[in-house]
DNA sequence: ATGTCTTTGTGAACGCGTGCACAAAGATGG
DNA sequence: CCATCTTTGTGCACGCGTTCACAAAGACAT
């Protein structure tokens, strides 16, 4: 039945969405907790709750893999764990280096989920002198001054970056030149990267901010039962050098 | 099956797009280092390529604020300051419970960027009796047998989750519970929230697999000749339930 | 005051992501 | 072999977010 029908071109299905790549690990630990079960297959509408998705997005999503689904039954378990590691590169190993090992990044090397499925720490990293031979999480500390060394010699390819602010940028430029092209960013700065290199960034403090923004609205419309966000009474008096008040948006 | 909403429809008509929210704390911490260095004003060009982003996209925030740049000249950078950090909810403290103080909430706990600005931490909760008592970041960890007493007396409205994921949501449902109605989950779980309660994930593994599912994209790319990645769905001929597909997963 | 120059604020177009609703496909039972 | 039932896969519409491009607004020099 595959003749004379022109399938969908696959041109398209190189180009899986952002927003559905953000997903397949949330599928493929469901998944995986499923497996652990030893249940043999689980509809789109049981897989979407216990990932907390809507199910239509999840067969969309799953789509964009190819057809894996068995209409009537539902997916296939442990086959759909396998694709979906393969599609997220998840049967070879990644050799990990964490560059700055100070709480933040000590804690990270202790992370079980960290060497879970298809991530290995290679190598820690920290410029302290001090830390140069103490092992974290059985492994040794090395300097940064071998960093590209120890890049080159693991084949690292992703970079974890857990250091101070201040430092962040230059360390990002020479795991960069060092061939890494891929960063998990816990410092509190913007990176700049050359094109080709991926970064991603876990901030705290912006979630904490995010947070925070959403509960001061709770908090407001509790007490005032009309909306008044912006403009009701501003008290800019003491704050702005301009010292006085601006006029309410006109429209 | 517990099938609280996880996400709700996001801001409320009158409100700023949940996009702007969550670069708001990106401008914010820019403008900080333009006030350390005493620059009085800031471009919207400068100020984009400082918090990296484009530059009509934040002029499209900030208008969303009332915004109140002087055409010709750019932004108040003590202005800014003062309006975003008010925006955000940072002009008044936040006192912030922290629960599972293993590797990562001991770390969070010591974290700088944690109380710099707006947020405190009242509190760290362990359950592990052993635990409590000792002190962490100068700060005695209290069992979790008074985790709602804690929560009540220090009127605190955010709580970050550090737990195994096994207890995870039952630590969340009493953080609920005791009114706690905004969750900073670094529990590898997808956690159920009744609605009104806003839950934001940090993932490290998710983190991770995203970067390689582009880093392999990026290896395949490379060689582009013999690839044969998903070997073409082309109708996947009988793809029988577990017929010649090893089903093997590299656990 | 007037003209020029710089930069903001925003209308409009476009693309992406989401969710509904339904036809197609296969299982299942008689 | 046919009817029915379940569940997938997807066409379509809608809303959000991004980006372009430009008129409006103010600073500044003359």
């Amino acid at each position: 039945m595959a003749t004379g029908r022109t399938h969908r071109p696959a041109t398209r299905s190189r180009g899986i969405p952002e927003a559905t790549v953000a997903r397949l690990p949330l599928y493929l630990r469901a998944l995986t907790a499923l497996s652990e079960r030893s249940v043999p297959t689980v509809s789109s509408e049981e897989l979407a709750a216990a990932a907390g998705v809507n199910s239509a997005k999840l067969r969309k999503d799953f789509s964009y893999l190819g057809s894996y689904g068995t209409r009537g039954v539902g997916y296939d378990v442990e086959y759909l764990v396998y694709q979906i590691s393969r599609e997220l590169g998840l049967t070879q190993d990644w050799p990990v280096v964490i560059v700055g090992i100070g709480n933040l990044g000590a804690a990270l090397a202790n992370y079980g989920g960290f060497a879970s499925r298809g991530f290995r720490v290679a190598a820690l990293i920290d410029a302290d002198p001090a830390m140069a031979g103490r092992q974290v999480a059985g492994i040794v500390v090395q300097h940064s001054d071998d960093l590209e060394k120890i890049i080159s010699d693991n084949g690292v390819s992703i970079g974890v970056i857990t250091t101070p602010p201040g430092v962040a940028q230059q360390v990002c430029d020479r795991l960069v030149a060092a061939g890494v092209t891929s960063i998990l960013n816990f410092a509190p700065t913007v990176l700049a990267v050359p094109d080709g290199v991926d970064v991603r960034k876990v901030d705290l403090s912006i979630e904490l901010q995010i947070l925070a923004f959403h509960e001061q609205r709770k908090a407001g419309e509790e007490h005032e039962g009309a909306v008044a966000p912006v403009a009701a009474h501003r008290d800019a008096g003491e704050q702005g050098p301009d010292g006085d008040v601006p006029a309410v948006m006109p429209a």
